[in-house]
DNA sequence: AGCACGCCGACT
DNA sequence: GTCGGCGTGCTC
């Protein structure tokens, strides 16, 4: 029989490591062998046993046999909680189709070079003990050692990484200092903390319905403990909800994680979670070093603190005893990795969960139609919150249809009952947000007299604008020319439309000379403090009217405003993708919720072109129920998910005649994969982006009742594209989450 | 990360 | 000569 290998990647978190290696495995160990195994390993010229994971198998090996070691054993049953995040690499590799290494690097980060994660320190024992040492040094003429007592003198304790740094000298010679009794290496760390003496409140008193919440929740953690999904409109406070469950777990001896899209814009949910938890909180964002990250992980691994604030990354927290996975705002879209593995945070939650015995809970006031089908089948829990805070009322939504608005002769972006309200809202000293839907922007067409918007006869989903003119489906690459008038109504008032935030701010200053004039968009929050600073202006009440892009509508409460106007409401709706209408909706009853927070009566004016889609319908008057309903009759009909599986598959080359090519191979391989033809394909198409720094991509969508199927295909389609030569130049990757 | 190897100055 | 610290490089 022939010889078998593994690849092994060793338990060293160091960056000059971070590769696999290759050993022979024994007969004995193939059988129970499977990518993510725990080994134990010999490494290195002393041949110490160290732990290493599988990450895959191959029946031969590039280098010389005679250097080549063999697995010693396969560890199993250690369950420590970096072997759970092993194992959940393990599944994420397999689930999204990336490689174990990339999965594992994503899962545990590995250290960088020395230099700024301090972690134990070295002390002096005694100083004139030191003093003797250093003589002793000078003497004998010990370089390094004298360099590293003297350099200690000078602190009397600092962190070893300091030291070997600053001294120039490596492990062995501080272990020396040890050894002779001149200095002491304690582990008492210095993390770098996020949150430092934070002063704690006592939780806030629940309402009757969130308390109604919370019991469900325990009963339900008590016996099924299938992941809870909370519908709470806005304002209805699911936040107090996700704390009161967070110590009710840290009260046990466990820890939590809570998952927040985006940190500049959900401040006001970490402030909470701190003002409750203190300094047992800790947050990670992307401002924060590498160095400071590692810390962070590091803290939560010890124990030191035990919740962790973060965006999708915060999941892989390696706490020793998880009990919580919270995920806020479940439906947002930065849960969705880009990069391989193309994981989703909140699939991979609940594998998480599973894996430590943990319990998801998520929320939104819009969730993921996915998530809503879920828990209509019973596979999560579904838990409403149906009242806001303080039984402040929902504001009243009117559509403005601006189809007849142009008939009347007005080609501005804002209808006269919205300019008409501004000026009511003004004069009355309230405040007003207009959020502009620039979603959708790039390059679809619509017909400002009838609404229409230009669609693949196949595909059902918008047709984009090519630079070569020509309008292209991005799902199965249909392409047809340019229309001058629109095919439904022959109006010549066709094309993309092209409007900016300057553009409607321009507008205000002339119709509202008087009026303070904020802007936020991707231009002006580009400094640091860049969110938060026009925030609190606004909420400072030192401007009138706060216009900007989606950003404007995520989380803030302005107890001022009491007009919301939504320009380009239907903008979202010719998005390319099969998940548009889910975003159009999400978008608008986002933006209508942040209309009368306080006491006073709000309204939202929403102006669209599609005044009866029912994703603007429904978003207008905040009712999930109509939207998902007629939602999901679309997904049925088009098998889209959660109707079916759908899984993206991605060729990347720099050459684009090779990629068209290899990329029509694999078509015409998968139409052969399954013969009952329920495997269905279509593309391969030029991806949104259709070259990146002159890279080629391209990308073929897959659909099956089963999403078995697709990960058979899956591995169906890796092996075919390893053993065929011609895919040396092309990058393949899968994404399950399209 | 941790270990061995080889270089180089110091001491018998 | 040879002993031992110190820096370098490699680990399947």
């Amino acid at each position: 029989m022939k010889k078998l290998y593994a690849e092994v990647i060793v338990d060293i978190s160091h960056e000059k490591l971070d590769r696999p290696f290759t050993y022979a495995l024994p007969e004995e160990l193939r059988e129970a062998a499977v990518p993510g195994s725990a080994v134990t390993i010999p490494f290195g010229n002393g041949g110490r046993l160290i732990r290493g994971y599988i990450v895959g198998f191959s029946d031969s090996c590039g280098l010389d046999d005679a250097r080549v070691k063999s697995v010693v054993s396969l560890d199993t049953g250690d369950e420590t909680s970096e072997s759970k995040l092993i194992s959940l690499a393990a599944w994420m590799s397999r689930n999204y189709g990336s490689t174990m290494i990339q999965a594992l690097k994503t899962v545990v980060p590995v250290r960088k070079k020395y230099g700024e994660v301090t972690v134990t320190t070295i002390s002096l024992t005694d100083r004139c003990r030191a003093d003797e040492y250093a003589a002793l040094c000078r003497q004998k003429g010990w370089k390094a050692r004298l360099r590293a007592v003297e350099e200690l003198m000078r602190y009397g304790e600092l962190p070893v990484v300091q030291l070997r740094s600053a001294a120039n000298v490596d492990g062995g010679v501080i272990r020396k200092l040890e050894e002779d009794g001149v200095a002491e290496i304690s582990s008492v760390s210095e993390l770098r903390r996020v949150v430092k003496e934070a002063e704690t409140f006592p939780a806030p008193v629940l309402t009757e319905m969130q308390r109604r919440a919370v019991d469900l929740i325990l009963e339900e953690w008590e016996g099924r403990n299938r992941p809870v999904l909370i519908n709470g409109v806005t304002g209805s406070g699911k936040t107090a909800v996700y704390i009161e469950l967070a110590s009710r777990v840290i009260g046990s001896g466990q820890q939590a994680i809570v998952l927040i899209p985006e940190i500049a814009l959900t401040r006001q949910t970490v402030l909470r979670f701190v003002r409750r938890f203190g300094e047992k909180v800790s947050f990670m964002h992307s401002r924060l070093s590498g160095g400071e990250r590692y810390d962070q992980m590091k803290a939560a691994r010890r124990g030191e603190v035990s919740v962790m604030v973060g965006p999708r990354s915060a999941l892989f927290a390696p706490f020793p005893h998880l009990g919580l996975i919270v995920i806020d705002e479940e439906h947002e879209e930065t849960y969705h990795s880009e990069n391989s593995p193309r994981y989703h945070a909140r699939e991979t939650a609940v594998r998480r969960a599973e894996l430590e015995g943990a319990h998801v809970v998520m929320g939104s006031a819009t969730p993921s139609v996915i998530s809503a089908y879920r828990a209509e089948q019973g596979e999560y829990l579904g838990v409403t919150l149906a009242e806001r805070y303080g039984g402040s009322i929902l504001p009243e939504a009117e559509i403005v249809d601006m189809r007849a608005e142009l008939m009347s002769g007005n080609r501005s972006v804002i209808s006269r009952k919205l300019s008409d309200r501004i000026g009511e809202t003004l004069l009355s000293g309230n405040q007003v947000m207009l959020f502009l839907n620039r979603r959708g922007y790039t390059g679809s067409i619509t017909c400002r007299s009838c609404g229409n918007v230009i669609k693949c006869p196949h595909c059902d989903i918008s047709l984009t604008k090519h630079r070569n003119g020509r309008l292209v489906c991005h799902y199965c690459g249909h392409e047809q020319p340019d229309a001058a008038v629109c095919p439904a109504c022959g109006s010549p008032h066709i094309g993309g439309i092209t409007v900016g935030t300057e553009q409607v701010e321009e507008f205000l200053r002339s119709a509202f000379p008087g009026a303070g004039i904020l802007r936020m968009d991707a231009d002006t929050t580009k400094g640091k403090e860049g969110h938060a600073g026009i925030l609190t202006e606004f909420g400072a009440r030192r401007a009138d009217i706060l216009v900007g892009t989606q950003m404007i509508v995520k989380g803030h409460d302005f107890p001022g405003v009491t007009l919301v106007g939504v320009l380009l409401a239907d903008l979202s709706l010719s998005d390319s993708d099969y998940r548009s209408a889910e975003r159009t909706y999400s978008l608008i009853a986002q933006a209508v919720g942040r209309a009368g927070r306080g006491e006073k009566k709000g309204t939202a004016l929403i102006q669209t072109y599609q005044p009866e889609h029912y994703a603007v319908t429904a978003g207008a008057g905040q009712d999930y129920r109509a939207f998902y309903e007629e939602e999901m009759k679309f997904r049925s009909l088009m098998s889209y998910p959660p109707a079916g599986h759908m899984a993206a598959i991605f060729g990347f080359s720099r050459d684009e005649a090779l990629l068209s090519k290899g990329m029509g191979y694999i078509r015409r391989y998968i139409d052969r994969i399954d013969p009952e033809g329920k495997l269905m394909a279509i593309g391969p198409a030029p991806d949104a982006v259709g070259r990146i720094r002159d890279c080629y991509r391209q990308v073929i969508y897959i659909r099956h009742r089963d999403r078995d199927m697709l990960v058979l295909a899956k591995d169906y389609i890796e092996e075919y594209v390893s053993v065929n030569s011609g895919f040396e130049n092309i990058r393949i990757q899968f994404d399950f989450n399209v």
